[in-house]
DNA sequence: ATGGCTATCCATGTTTACCAGCTGGTAAA
């Protein structure tokens, strides 16, 4: 059993504690432990065969005896009898936004709900309006939050698709004679969620790899299985297809199947005004008829008279036309990226240390880090009350000095109140080299009331960066009511930066946001919201955000070295509000 | 249920906002 299976085990059991009203610290234990699991770098199984489970903190003795019973059963008895207390599809209930435990219960004991389904059904009907303290404003509220979760399709983040074929490609990739492993497809856009995973390769002996692909460990099911091409279920539901091609149109081919198909067809029209005809197989002059092929994209574009298009350009967002004319963005990489502007640390609710976290970020080569830990007001997330912050400012101010190789700046997330004023007095303000802020709380409200909330808070002098700015949850919940325009506008106008949130359920800003807020000169900042040491790596997918949106280096503060950094830092509107 | 110090014990995340009913329960972050 893998470690997030069982961390799901705990989740539900404190979900089903929950429901019970059973100890409420009991429940934190379960969760907490759940938590870690998810985080913990290394499988449980190995930790209990070295008899370790009791070192994690936050497992105790009978969260122990639950893993090794859930390791070497796959069963927990508690666990199952739990769950017979309670209708199949309650846990369904919890997860639409807007129920909580007691109404979950309540919805049960009352109208004898128990799934969505009926829910839906009850609200259109008026029951759940009627009950007590649910009135028509909640049931409607309700209601939306469930057409969100309906809505999501069966695509999955990037985050956690792009792992699962990296760890194919590497596992394939040392059999001999294999060559030019490559997802294509949207995961090779770098699209924010992926229907199913494509991968492509060459090899000497094809029909080999095709067998090792079928045997992986993680194959739960294979589909398809021929010569060249098979598609399997790996171990979370995810289908991935391998497909194994000529080495000679190798170019083309990879061409075609990245997409997107937009692109594809823009291309397609284009070549033929040009007397050409494309195919997944190469190019065909009408004029002779002969097949050409190609083992590259370039040599492929090439023939086209166009210039290497990147594959995150590829939407058919007038790609062709810049390539046409050599005028293609030279697209930031993330080995342009000098720092990162928004982690946490075990200060607020992140795992690691200041020092670790800054060790990570020199170790990825950077020049500095900015620690934004929570304010007082995210209380959750054991945010800073301001007694906490200046004792962090003063902790990161010595470690600074202690660190040669990084410089480290104090920073803060702070919270964005629904009337759009901050968590700390503006002289506080002052104290912060980056205020990054961000709204987390009454995410309900109009557009016209979030703007101005917004912009009230990005007209503050003291703040640098605006974070997560749509603060939507790919798959989870919709974006804030916001006009984003304005924001931009904005935000050009007071100086303030934007983020572009690098965790894979978030990309917020995200593609086409970024590509707009380019247009009118917005400053943009890549921050990975790292939680751990090991999240500083999902810079990647902030990047592949940056890319998407045609941003060269010089659209993202973190290409800047840290001298111009800090002449950024000083440049804002809050020296001008000093003077 | 866990972990730490006082141990066969005791403390353990908090603030903000919304909504239903006119102060406080519930949920989200």
């Amino acid at each position: 059993m893998k470690n997030a299976a069982i961390a799901q085990v705990f989740r539900d059991m404190a979900d089903l504690l929950e429901l019970k009203e059973d100890n409420p610290f009991k429940i934190r234990a379960y969760q907490r432990a759940s938590h870690t699991i998810d985080d913990l770098p290394v499988e449980l199984e190995q930790v209990m065969d070295e008899g370790r489970l009791r070192e994690i903190h936050g497992i105790g003795e009978a969260i122990a005896r639950k893993i090794t019973e859930l390791l070497t059963t796959g069963r927990l008895e508690a666990y199952e009898k739990l769950r017979s207390e309670f209708p199949e599809g309650i846990n369904e209930l919890l997860a639409v936004q807007g129920i909580g435990p007691k109404t979950a219960v309540r919805l049960y004991n009352e109208l004898g709900i128990s799934n969505v389904d009926d829910l839906e059904k009850a609200i259109r009907d008026g029951q759940v309006a009627g009950l007590y303290r649910l009135g028509e404003k909640t049931a409607e509220n309700i209601l939306r939050h469930i057409q969100t979760l309906r809505r999501k399709d069966a695509r999955v983040p990037l985050g956690r698709a792009l792992p699962v074929a990296e760890e194919i490609i590497s596992e394939l990739g040392s059999i001999a004679g294999v060559h030019n492993l490559t997802p294509a497809g949207s995961m090779r856009r770098f699209k924010e969620t992926i229907g199913d995973i494509d991968i492509m390769g060459t090899a000497d002996d094809p029909e080999s790899v095709i067998k090792a692909f079928a045997r992986l460990p993680q194959v739960e099911e294979v589909l398809a299985k021929g010569a060249t091409k098979a598609s399997v279920i790996v171990g979370d539901g995810l289908q991935v297809d391998l497909r194994m091609v000529e080495h000679d149109s190798y170019g083309s081919l990879l061409q075609h199947f990245t997409g997107s198909k937009e692109h594809n067809v823009a291309l397609r029209d284009r070549a033929v005004r040009q007397g050409l005809s494309l195919s997944e197989y190469g190019i065909t002059p009408v004029r002779t008829g002969k097949l050409e092929k190609f083992t590259s994209e370039e040599a492929f574009y090439g023939r086209l008279g166009l210039q290497y298009i990147p594959p995150e350009l590829r939407e058919g967002r007038n790609e062709i036309e810049a390539a046409e004319k050599n005028d293609l963005p030279d697209l930031v990489e993330v080995s342009d990226i000098k720092g990162d502007f928004h982690v946490h640390t075990e200060w607020s609710d992140g795992h690691d240390s200041i020092e670790a976290m800054a060790n990570a970020a020199r170790d990825r080569g950077y020049q500095y880090l900015v620690i934004a830990d929570h304010s007082a007001g995210r209380g959750i997330a054991h945010g800073l009350s301001v007694e906490r912050l200046r004792q962090q400012i003063a902790e990161i101010r010595a470690l600074d000095k202690r660190l040669d190789d990084i410089r480290l700046f104090a920073g803060i997330e702070i919270d964005i109140r629904a009337d759009g004023t901050l968590d700390y007095p503006d002289e506080v303000l002052q104290e912060i080299d980056v205020v990054v802020a961000a709204v987390h709380s009454a995410m309900g409200q109009d557009s016209e009331k979030m703007t101005g909330r917004i912009i009230r808070a990005l007209e503050n002098p003291g703040v640098h960066i605006l974070a997560h700015p749509t603060c939507r949850l790919i798959g989870v919940r919709e974006p804030i009511d916001v006009d984003i325009e304005e924001i931009f506008r904005a935000a050009v106008r007071t100086n303030t930066a934007l983020e572009i949130n690098a965790m894979p359920d978030r990309l917020d800003l995200k593609d086409i946001h970024v590509l707009r807020a380019r247009e009118l000169g917005v400053k943009l900042t890549i921050g990975t919201d790292a939680h751990s040491a090991d999240s500083l790596g999902l810079m990647r997918f902030g990047v592949g955000v940056a890319r998407r949106g045609w941003c060269q280096p010089e659209h993202i503060l973190n290409t800047r070295s840290v001298e111009e950094l800090g002449k950024f830092l000083r440049q804002t509107h809050r020296e001008g509000v000093r003077n």
